[in-house]
RNA sequence: GGCAGGUUGUCCGAGCGGCCAAUGGAAGCGGACUGUAAAUCCGUCGGCGUAUGCCUACGCAGGUUCGAAUCCUGCACCUGCCA
């Protein structure tokens, strides 16, 4: 059998690893690993996936793995190079530890023989005496070196500076590790590449308090290529949180990625083997138009964050919404579902086309709704509106609620009807 | 501390008393072509509006003027040269 590092490098999850030959023996074996999560939002993005992903290998290779949700290093911040963060109340952190808490666990197994196990940094630190944090583990760092970081350094030659809150957060990091090494066994971190810091910082740590050693493991910036971040639509960040970018936009994000794209994605995102992301990238490559490695993908991913039920509603929504039909021989029930989760409003019978643009959110401003539809970039029920003062009649409203707005190829909204 | 230059729309970057909601490029958005792809070409790109109209905007605060992004004063920040 195959190392695991083996396989998480032909994924491209490998970004950077401390001592390679190490950890790979240290693979062979069974050891613990660890990978954190701070609560800066109510949910887990685009990035967080990817560690996630990578813990699932991890554990399906037999390692036990922690997820730690940071509790307090959620009341601190990790240090961005732009600017210093507003701190968070502590019971609105409280509030998202919860939610991420719950988020993480479709990813991983908490039964069986080889359990994850869900830890909170906040249960070892919420203790701890700040003369004692400062006795016991401010003395093992050198300023001189924390300073030299990347993010630190970038704030200390900012006008803004950096506060001593969060100069302070690497040590919390750190404590965290050498807590987990101690009750846990763990030996190993896994993170982002920003990360790299943080993490090492904490097998120092383990190494001049007890001696120990540890290791490292970062992921690279999924970038597309371009060179630009994935995980933004539109500017806005991909949630895992359904409430927060709904399944059908997660589904819909996927499904438009470039053909170019698609085999790395399935490669890092996908539990695929090599056979089968050989044949998608191939039909990529041959039958582009059928999309089928795109589908595979988004299906794929959709199902793992938001489960089976949820990828076939979408694919049946994405069939009738894109698909050639006339959205008017769809049944009702059909369209409803459909129609559920794409961004809406109400509307009065009798609305003006522009109106109900603005209101769905298709366009900005009744302004930039009417330039819309004088480019001939607006369609109600699949059928192109070319007059600009055109209204939402009766006959609109498909089974007398809802009317398909389209703005350009792929951006859809519901007008409902208000009874 | 002294001297010089800079701060413009999402970003870069012109403008240097009226013709400026502000040239050009990028991003974004729409159209054509396609495959809900990329590339390309075309259009669009502050808000309200039927409007030759109104509002908001060129670092911040005042001032001069019939009229200022453009001139003057003060303030804040940035950059270069000298100490």
């Amino acid at each position: 059998m195959t190392n695991i590092l083996d396989e998480l490098q032909w994924r491209g999850l490998v970004a950077q690893t401390t001592d390679e030959a190490g950890l790979r023996e240290a693979l062979d074996g069974t050891l613990t690993v660890y990978c954190g999560f701070d609560p800066t939002a109510a949910s887990l993005h685009f990035g967080n996936l990817v560690q996630l992903i990578v813990l699932r290998h991890l554990q399906r290779a037999g390692h036990r793995v922690l997820v730690l949700v940071g509790g307090s290093t959620g009341l601190i911040g990790d240090p961005r190079p732009t600017s210093e963060r507003v701190l968070k109340t502590k019971e609105l952190t409280a509030e998202y530890v919860a939610r991420i808490q719950a988020q993480v666990r479709p990813f991983l197994d908490f039964e069986g023989d080889n359990p994850a196990v869900v830890v909170n940094n906040l249960d070892w630190t919420a203790p701890l005496s700040a003369l004692d944090f400062l006795r016991e583990v401010g003395k093992h760092f050198r300023v001189n070196q924390m300073i030299r970081k990347e993010a630190i350094a970038a704030r200390l030659e900012s006008q803004e500076g950096i506060s001593y809150t969060e100069f302070s957060y690497q040590l919390l990091q750190a404590m965290d590790y050498l807590h987990l090494y101690r009750e846990f066994g763990c030996t190993l971190q896994t993170g982002g590449q920003d990360q790299w810091g943080n993490l090492t910082a904490g097998v120092d740590l383990i190494h001049r308090a007890e001696g120990g050693s540890a290791h490292v493991l970062t992921t690279p910036l999924i970038t597309d290529e371009n060179g630009e971040k994935y995980g933004k639509s539109a500017g806005n960040a991909v949630w895992l949180a359904g409430d927060m970018t709904s399944p059908y936009a997660f589904y819909q994000y996927w499904i438009n990625v470039a053909d170019s794209e698609v085999a790395k994605l399935l490669r890092v995102f996908t539990d695929r083997d090599r056979d089968q992301i050989a044949a998608l990238e191939e039909s990529a490559q041959e039958r582009p138009h059928l999309r089928e490695a795109q589908r595979a993908l988004a299906a794929d991913i959709t199902t793992l964050v938001h489960g089976a039920g949820a990828t076939a509603q979408v694919e049946a929504a994405s069939q009738v919404l894109f698909g050639r039909g006339d959205p008017a021989t769809v049944d009702a029930p059909t369209l409803r579902d459909a129609t559920a989760e794409l961004p809406g409003a109400d509307v009065e019978d009798g609305s003006s086309v522009v109106e109900a643009l603005v209101a769905t959110g298709l366009a900005d401003s009744k302004g930039a709704a009417r330039r819309l539809i004088g480019d001939g970039g607006v369609s109600v029920n699949n059928v192109k509106v070319g007059d600009v003062d055109q209204v939402l009649g009766d006959a609109d409203f498909l089974h007398g609620s809802v009317a398909l707005l389209r703005r350009g190829r792929k951006h859809l909204a519901a007008a409902r009807k208000v009874l």
